[in-house]
RNA sequence: GCCCAGGUGGCGGAAUAGGUAGACGCAAGGGACUUAAAAUCCCUCGGGACUUAAUCUCCCGUGCCGGUUCGAUUCCGGCCCUGGGCACCA
């Protein structure tokens, strides 16, 4: 017996029980079917679900439990990307434990999950902070090591002077240290680097090919791994055997040279014979190392007192030390062209040095032809207590040594409480006590841990056998690799999604994956924002899930975040929006109750009425629709906006005969299958109430019948000289001639036509006719 | 500064390969029901003009300026504004 009333609060924990105890969203690898990984970008767990979280993982829901419908063996995961910098914010505020802040927080996102009721397989959940996880972590970067794939160099920090910590770039406001308030330095520090331009060739040529990306993030990635072909030239220092080696793309403007200029961290700015120079070089070593204040400084130099000669005149040129030269592109060195480049002008015009005209076309050959990448080695060093440790140990007589694969994994102690002065590892004798692997002698640690980004790299692989625990991935990834459908944020354009592809060639390489990418489809989601604004703590206008999934109901909550706006445009949220969700939703629920409380049952009748063939016509086009916007184009928002108005349609019929019943039942069990990706627990209830024994989840996707997809007329518009003049009513096969002189008869168009020359008629088929008339 | 998006009624958005601009929803106004309110249902709803009136007709309108086309929200060129990313936030 149907209840009268729509009670989320009671239907829907009844549908997530349902799925619960006949474990539903469980899933085993199965040869005979086609499978499809759909996965949604793991939260950071910071303590609640924003509506960020809940469009995203609704989208992957909704895309999840539409290809379960349509036969395939879906797996959807879930779990916890449990290292960084918040939780070590959050433990010095409260003096405790960061772990204990993580795993609280963990409990507490993964009830809000649940109450959402995503169709996820939550056996395989894990948390990256996890020995368990982050132990083949560990083995992955000693493979990696033996590969040649591992080094050290020295790179820039922000160096809070105050804190005697290492900051991170969103630690650094105006210049200062966020806690100390004090200036902020720029300091170099030995950091190891994976070297992912070993494989910028393959990452760039193979994203022509990925064409289940967007362009717009293939572009970025594109842009950002910036392969260039160029020339290295070398100018000879004066009075010495030394070179500066500059690499430029434009070795046709090198008859301009007038001046050359290097980054304050290139080793010749140390030869300098300027007394000026430490000054500069320290006022310099102020700031941030975030590239975009750097390019943004104002330009400014200072000459090194040192030369070096043209290659082409021998004419001596000035070294300059420039701030707006990076020492990570190219060889840190660049030639001064005025006369080219407007840079370059404005400083030459700055510090007077002169401008040349660009004479010569110059003889390409005596240079070096060079490819060069503006991506760079990937920085995996934090200096940090709450992330996992690299497997490294420093020993005094052999230098760096990795750690024996059998000693993993090095467990990062937990329960420390973090200071502001920096990583609380460095005086733990406990965890710096080891012996070199090497020569066995006394030895010290690696305090140093991973970047958060390395855990994001791979944990979708590991998601395929998250209990193994004798290897990193078994013949499980190579089922379900690759991940069909990627769900995320589009600030992970670049970096987490470049990281992954390079972390993906690198487990090819080991024959441990599948394939060359990770991922097959990607969607990438708008921000959610609030007045304008991204929903943010701090701006205040954050929207609580909690209390609107009290209010509404989960299935209102997901209606609305689906509807409001295609998947990859920004959202802008609306409470008032969501009420209409909730009462779209009481009006479904009541157009069933009232069906099923009506007298009339029965069966079709083969004899069709206009009324029942437009209602057999409505069925079948809403099928449709909904089927292409949800497998081709993901844009939900049109597809309830179908669902919606076939539901307006029924609204308006009269059921009068059993024809008309048999109709309605259609009508109504397929809305219900239509929605149940989106709204499900509503879904399951009344394809219960529909008179139907098993888990609509577990139900087929609803067929249309493209030869019900055609009505006797249609509407024709016709235009005169671009402008609509009349709209008819034509029959379906009414041949061109037809058309063109029903069109030529309407009042409203010979008004327009009459004694003028008709230059041209053009028919669009089954939409329009325009006649273009002289004057 | 560089790279990538977006800009359409009062609001969120629709227009899928260049073919009716404003689907669907929200808000607002009017009405029905009710003792009343809520809920629900019905109607109107880009701006302007004309007309006794209309569901008639006309003009303007998709950030701005220009172009291509019978026809441009859609394609091209140039600008403006907003958002994302820029390598230690995740």
């Amino acid at each position: 017996m149907m209840n009268p009333h729509y009670q989320a609060e009671h239907l829907e924990p009844a549908a997530q029980a349902y799925w619960d105890t006949h474990k539903t969203f469980q899933v085993q690898e199965d040869k005979g079917r086609d499978k499809f990984y759909c996965l949604s970008m793991l939260p950071y767990p910071s303590g609640h679900l924003h509506m960020g979280h809940v469009r995203n993982y609704t989208i992957g829901d909704v895309i999840a439990r539409f290809e379960r419908m349509n036969g395939k063996n879906v797996l959807q995961p879930m779990g916890w990307d449990a290292f960084g910098l918040p939780a070590e914010n959050a433990a010095i505020k409260h003096g405790s434990a960061p772990s204990q802040w993580t795993y609280e927080n963990i409990a507490h996102m993964r009830a809000q999950l649940q109450k959402l009721g995503f169709a996820y397989d939550w056996s395989r959940e894990l948390a990256t902070c996890d020995p368990a996880y982050y132990r083949w972590e560990q083995w992955l970067f000693l493979q990696m090591y033996k590969k040649g794939l591992v080094y050290k160099k020295s790179t820039l920090v922000n160096w809070d002077p105050v804190d005697q910590t290492v900051l991170a770039n969103e630690q650094v406001i105006n210049g200062r240290g966020w806690r100390s308030d004090a200036l902020v330095e720029l300091r170099e520090i030995p950091q190891w680097f994976f070297k992912i331009t070993d494989y910028a060739e393959e990452l760039l040529s193979e994203l022509s090919q990925m064409d289940g990306w967007p362009e717009q993030v293939r572009t970025m990635q594109k842009n950002w791994i910036g392969r260039s072909v160029g020339h290295q030239v070398d100018f000879k220092l004066q009075n010495s055997e030394d070179t500066l080696e500059v690499y430029t793309t434009r070795l046709d403007t090198l008859s301009g040279v007038t001046y050359l200029a290097i980054a304050a961290q290139h080793p010749l700015a140390a030869k300098s014979i300027n007394p000026d120079v430490q000054a500069f070089i320290d006022e310099c070593a102020h700031g941030k190392t975030a590239e975009a204040d750097l390019v943004q400084m104002e330009k400014r130099g200072v000459f090194t007192g040192l030369y070096a000669h043209h290659p082409l005149t021998q004419e001596l040129l000035p070294i300059w030390i420039a701030n707006f030269v990076l020492m990570n592109y190219g060889t840190g060195a660049i030639m001064g062209v005025p006369i080219q480049d407007e840079r370059d002008a404005q400083f030459a015009a700055k510090y007077e040095l002169p401008v040349k005209e660009i004479t010569t076309q110059v003889d390409e050959t005596p240079y070096k032809k060079q490819v060069n990448f503006r991506l760079r080695d990937w920085g995996i060093s934090r200096q940090r207590y709450w992330g996992a440790p690299i497997p490294m140990i420093n020993c005094g007589t052999c230098g760096p040594q990795p750690v024996n694969e059998a000693d993993l994994p090095v467990i990062l102690p937990e329960g420390l409480t973090p200071s502001e002065k920096g990583s609380v590892l460095k005086d733990h004798a406990e965890f710096l006590k080891a012996t070199c692997p090497k020569c066995g002698e006394k030895a010290t640690r690696e305090t140093d841990t991973f970047d958060t980004f390395m855990e994001s790299s791979w944990y979708f692989a590991r998601y395929t056998c998250p209990q193994q625990n004798t290897k990193i991935l078994d013949e499980r990834a190579l089922y379900w690799l690759p991940v069909d459908y990627y769900i995320g944020g589009i600030e992970h354009a670049v970096m987490h999604l470049l990281y992954s592809r390079f972390i993906y060639k690198v487990l090819r390489d080991l024959k441990l994956v599948p394939g060359d990418e990770p991922f097959k489809n990607l969607l990438t989601q708008g921000m959610v924002l609030k007045d304008g604004a991204k929903m943010s703590k701090s701006k205040g206008n954050t929207v609580d899930p909690n209390s609107l999934i009290k209010t509404y109901g989960a299935d209102t909550v997901r209606l609305f975040s689906m509807f409001a706006a295609p998947p990859e445009l920004s959202l802008e949220w609306n409470d008032a929006g969501v009420e209409g969700a909730s009462r779209y939703l009481k009006r479904l629920y009541k157009l069933v109750y009232v069906h099923l409380q009506q007298p009339i049952k029965g069966e079709k009748s083969s004899d069709y009425s206009a009324a029942q063939k437009e209602m057999r016509y409505q069925i079948h086009s809403t099928i449709k629709k909904v089927t292409e916007d949800i497998q081709v184009r993901k844009t939900f928002n049109t597809a309830i906006a179908a669902v919606m108005e076939f539901s307006n349609f029924l609204q308006k019929y009269s059921v009068e005969n059993a024809t008309d019943y048999a109709l309605m039942q259609h009508a109504l069990e397929s809305i219900v299958l239509l929605l149940a990706p989106i709204t499900p627990h509503i879904c399951h209830y009344l394809w219960q109430m529909l008179g139907h024994e098993g888990a609509v989840a577990n139900h087929a996707w609803p067929a249309f019948d493209n030869s019900l997809l055609t009505r006797a007329q249609y509407e024709l518009v016709v235009q005169v000289n671009g402008k609509v003049r009349a709209k008819l009513q034509i029959d379906e096969d009414a041949s061109e001639e037809v058309i063109k002189q029903l069109a030529l008869l309407e009042e409203n168009v010979t008004k327009y036509v009459t004694g003028k020359e008709i230059k041209k008629v053009i028919v669009v088929p089954k939409r329009l006719v325009s006649i273009v008339v002289g004057e």
